[in-house]
DNA sequence: CCGGCTATTTATAACGT
DNA sequence: TACGTTATAAATAGCCG
């Protein structure tokens, strides 16, 4: 929308980019909350702005909630409709990788080497 | 948009409810898309539909690597404590009993007792 | 239930302050 | 750098098949 059509590649200058960021930002979690309200579901949306903010929405409770609800469903994550060996193998992999990263992070939590994930 | 303006509330038919929330699942993910491509950011979104089914969107890896992100991040929007044993012992239990049941359900799959998997 | 088809409402890109 | 303004692009409500 706007003056010209724009087209759909990183916005190069910075300044630019934050506010298109900010802009959309606000419109997206606006859009998240009429989906919600209007259809009477659950919505979370997590976004990082260039600078690395972080800006959540979830329709209900909070957004780990939501979260939870989607971990507790294995096998469903992305609608895949009818998992195959490789959909399995690499779900396996992925929850292996995940579970080696949560393990890197409490020891590294319990040595106090860091008290926060920066990016 | 469209022919009347629309009372932002819940839509009482059930029918148009759940119209009104497909087609507007697609464009918020578009959307998401959108602002991730154009300002190079990270995005997840998390929707569930009025019958339960859930539709997730990443822009970047996994849904969950981008609510490890999340979950990670003291102090942020949503603010959560510094990640405590506590947390990591329950997320690496949830991720075991995701593998398992991953397991268990290609096991099944493979034996084609199932071809789908079901709310 | 899934796609088209407009009339209208919204969102927003480019500017302006 | 953060807010308004406005012309124009997009999204979409109500319908139809």
């Amino acid at each position: 929308m706007g003056r010209n059509k724009l087209v759909m590649k990183k916005i190069e200058n910075s300044t630019s980019r934050q506010q298109t960021y900010s802009k959309r930002k606000d419109s997206i979690v606006k859009k998240a909350n009429e989906l919600a309200v209007l259809c009477d579901t659950d919505v979370a949306l997590l976004m990082f702005s260039p600078t690395g903010q972080l800006t959540s929405y979830s329709s209900r409770g909070s957004v780990e909630d939501i979260m939870l609800r989607v971990v507790n469903r294995p096998g469903e994550l992305h609608r895949r409709p009818i998992p195959n060996e490789q959909y399995f193998s690499q779900r396996l992999a992925q929850l292996k990788y995940e579970s080696e990263m949560v393990e890197k992070i409490a020891m590294l939590t319990r040595r106090s080497l860091i008290s926060s994930i920066k990016d």
